[in-house]
DNA sequence: GTACTCGTCATTTTT
DNA sequence: TGACGAGTAC
């Protein structure tokens, strides 16, 4: 039951959308305005009101973790089974209407699900197979083709190939979509395609999703492909409700095919009526709010939104101008530790940069310092090696002609099948049209105590071994029989993946014990239901320590989290907005939206650093400061050390001049006038920059220039008009 | 098979 | 600078 106060402690605007009767909408949440309450109250709201009952309501999500965190607040809401509800991530949820309709999306049972890497290996493997050149055709081009002719809702044979090349890449697709066929895979892209495929093609079964998800829910919509939006075009018909809650000012996932359009195109093709703007921020103080107002106010492309909070302005921003990026970790460090001493929880601070080679030299510092931190990123938990190597042990289990599976393990751990070996396989596979298991299968007869005849007889005694144990059993039985715990436990260097092996054991006791008693028409199997879980979640990305770190991370990882104190590091121009970017369409407005994420990540303390050098790719480079510390307004910051940067560049002598250690390079002209590295100039054309290089003399002398608007440039001193700056 | 060297490359990332 | 993959030598 709701209590019945619990509409009152919502907004206006949350209440409205909340009790929206059904029709589409779009909710305009804005950054820290209770968008994850909205939703999981309006679900809760619509099933205790008899709008809607459990299994008529679909919500989508991007990630498991806000899948999750939306299950357990309903739950908390009602108390209903939140099994029957759909609610999950879009390839969760095709994944689930693919078990269910197998036959119809002609795919086995037990189909299993390819991760990046499996696709990836799948198709150079398949390349190997034609024999097509890795150099003129690379692998990971390939893959890129291949996902983006699915997202686009293409098939091979509706694939335009204007010159060879596509057409090569053309022919790999048509192989690679037989490969999976055949052995009864699909990667990521596929469970979107195919179950947008089944959906258009299955006219009862659209009508029946249709009739049944009257209330369907859309969380974070700024992040929807434009096939991912179709996707949901084809569930919802014409007739149903979509409610879509989303924020284009914080749309930061472009680059993988997220397009903040489609709230435009919704509000025309569904008809929308209402936009609901939360603007109310629980977050944030002032000044922190406003300076995030002001500068994504410097993006044309927007819906339009401001951010307000009842509470006060709060501190100031800090600004710190560091001579170098070691200068900077170590100014960080230090406010770090007095924020610890004041009493603020590590967990609690954030240290935020655009890109992960940054966190190298802040880590060093904070361990140096010996202050606990942690990384996020990197390698999760199910794409570990060593775990991906059990797995394979267990996809053979479940299913031997899952060639992927196979050929990782076949060898590992070594049991003298070689190159050599593998390649006989893989012939008679070409040969016969055969899995490379079947293949194994043939090798057999004379000797079966070593070779593929041996791993045959070893993958069926440990189907045979493992046929009555429970999914952690069978784990457990496989990391033995196979030697995977052995050899990692003889090996010098690796002996800790052991402990993974042994968490893999826990993941699938926690694993049976939430799914027993849940296992539905869906997912008969729980190998297979393990498999999936694995493929689908790859787990988290951060050891699970739990202690109290600070928490370092890119500003995209930080998108919905919160800290008290945050530091934004590397606003330097080139770094922040990211050079790269700006051959980007609509590049620089995506940078700024992440300077805006970034920001609204803080609660009451923000400081925003930049360093005049840095260590880039082993060679030492001069920054400007980001354009986007020029968009804050002065009288929101507070400059710790150097003079405030506004107008278009520094004025005075800025602090970190004085202080450089860094040795200064001199280019003269021939009339005397003196040029050093480090010096800020201005050109006529190019306008404000900063001197990279240095070279020659006299007549011959040049300046390689960092630009702030258009980049490095190689000028020669005797024509360029340059002035200091 | 493993251990080494060399060359290349260098936003952002979930499923 | 430094991480990673491919290729080579033992």
């Amino acid at each position: 039951m709701i209590p019945a106060t619990y509409l009152e402690h919502l907004n206006p605007e949350q209440r409205a959308a909340v009790t929206l009767p059904r029709q589409s909408a779009l909710i305009l949440a804005g950054a820290g305005s209770g968008k994850t309450r909205v939703l999981t109250t309006r679900i809760a709201h619509l099933i205790q009101t008899g709008q809607a009952s459990p299994g008529g309501v679909l919500a989508v999500t991007f990630t498991n973790k806000a899948a999750k965190e939306m299950l357990t607040r309903i739950s908390s809401l009602l108390p209903i089974n939140p099994r029957g509800m759909w609610v999950g991530t879009f390839h969760g949820l095709c994944n689930r209407l693919l078990r269910a309709h197998h036959r119809e999306a002609n795919l086995p049972a037990l189909f299993q699900i390819l991760d990046s890497q499996d696709q990836l290996s799948a198709i150079k493997r398949l390349m190997k197979q034609l024999n097509i050149d890795d150099e003129k055709y690379a692998p990971k081009q390939v893959v890129y083709f291949i996902n983006s002719a699915k997202e686009q809702g293409l098939r091979a044979n509706e694939v335009e190939a204007l010159d060879d090349m596509t057409q090569r890449y053309r022919e790999i697709y048509t192989a690679y979509e037989q490969q999976c066929q055949r052995e009864g895979v699909v990667d990521f892209a596929e469970l979107l395609l195919r179950s947008y495929e089944l959906l258009r093609r299955n006219e009862p079964l659209r009508q029946h999703y249709q009739a049944r998800f009257k209330y369907i829910l859309v969380d974070e919509f700024q992040d929807t492909s434009s096939f991912q939006y179709e996707w949901l075009k084809q569930m919802a018909g014409t007739d149903n409700a979509v409610f879509a809650v989303g924020d284009d000012d914080q749309s930061i996932y472009a680059f993988r095919g997220a397009n903040a359009g489609n709230m435009q195109t919704f509000l025309h093709e569904f008809a929308v009526e209402k936009v609901i703007k939360l603007e109310q921020n629980y977050r944030s103080q002032g000044n922190i709010l406003d300076a995030a107002n002001i500068l994504i106010g410097h993006n044309s492309e927007r819906l339009g939104k401001n951010l307000w909070t009842a509470e006060g302005a709060g501190e100031p921003i800090r600004l710190y101008a560091a001579n170098s990026d070691f200068d900077e970790a170590q100014f960080i460090v230090e406010e770090i530790r007095a924020l610890i001493k004041d009493g603020i929880a590590a967990s609690q601070i954030a240290l935020l940069y655009r890109s992960n080679a940054q966190s190298r030299v802040l880590e060093h510092a904070l361990f140096s310092a010996s202050v606990p931190y942690r990384v996020y990123g990197g390698l999760r938990f199910f794409e570990r090696q060593e775990v991906k190597h059990a797995l394979a042990y267990l996809r053979l289990i479940a299913n031997p002609e899952d060639d992927t599976a196979l050929l990782r393990v076949i060898n590992f751990p070594t049991r003298g099948i070689g190159a050599r070996s593998i390649e006989q396989l893989q012939a008679a596979v070409r040969e016969q049209g055969i899995s490379l298991w079947q293949a194994a299968c043939k090798k057999g007869g004379k000797d079966s105590t070593k070779g593929a005849p041996a791993f045959v007889l070893l993958i069926e005694s440990m189907r045979r071994d493992t046929a009555g144990l429970n999914l952690a059993e069978q784990v457990e039985h496989l990391l033995h029989a196979s030697g995977l715990v052995s050899h990692y436990q003889a090996s010098k260097t690796e002996s800790d993946r052991v402990e993974n092996l042994e968490e893999l054991i826990n993941a699938a006791n926690a694993f049976i014990k939430e799914y027993d008693g849940e296992r539905t028409e869906e997912m008969p199997d729980a190998l297979t239901a393990f498999l999936t879980h694995a493929a689908l979640e790859a787990g988290d990305n951060q050891a699970a320590s739990g202690q109290e770190a600070v928490q370092l991370m890119t500003v995209h990882a930080a998108k919905g989290l919160e800290f008290h104190s945050v530091f934004i590091s590397g606003l330097e121009e080139g770094l922040c907005p990211h050079e790269n970017s700006m051959f980007e369409q609509d590049g620089l407005e995506e940078e700024r939206r992440l300077m805006y994420v970034a920001i609204t990540r803080a609660r009451r303390r923000l400081y925003l650093t930049f360093a005049q050098s840095r260590m880039l790719h082993g060679q030492l480079r001069y920054g400007v400061p980001s354009r986007f510390l020029n968009e804050i307004p002065e009288s929101l910051l507070k400059a710790i050390n150097a003079p405030l940067i506004h107008g278009s560049s520094v004025s005075g002598a800025p602090a970190w001049e004085a202080t450089s250690t860094l040795a200064s390079p001199v280019a003269d002209t021939e009339a005397g006038q003196a040029f050093r590295v480090g010096q800020n100039v201005s050109h006529a054309k190019f306008g404000p920059g900063v001197i990279v290089n240095c070279h020659g003399r006299g007549v011959n002398a040049e300046v390689e220039v960092n630009f702030s608007q258009s980049g490095t440039k190689r000028l020669a001193l005797q024509y360029a008009k340059l002035s200091p700056a």
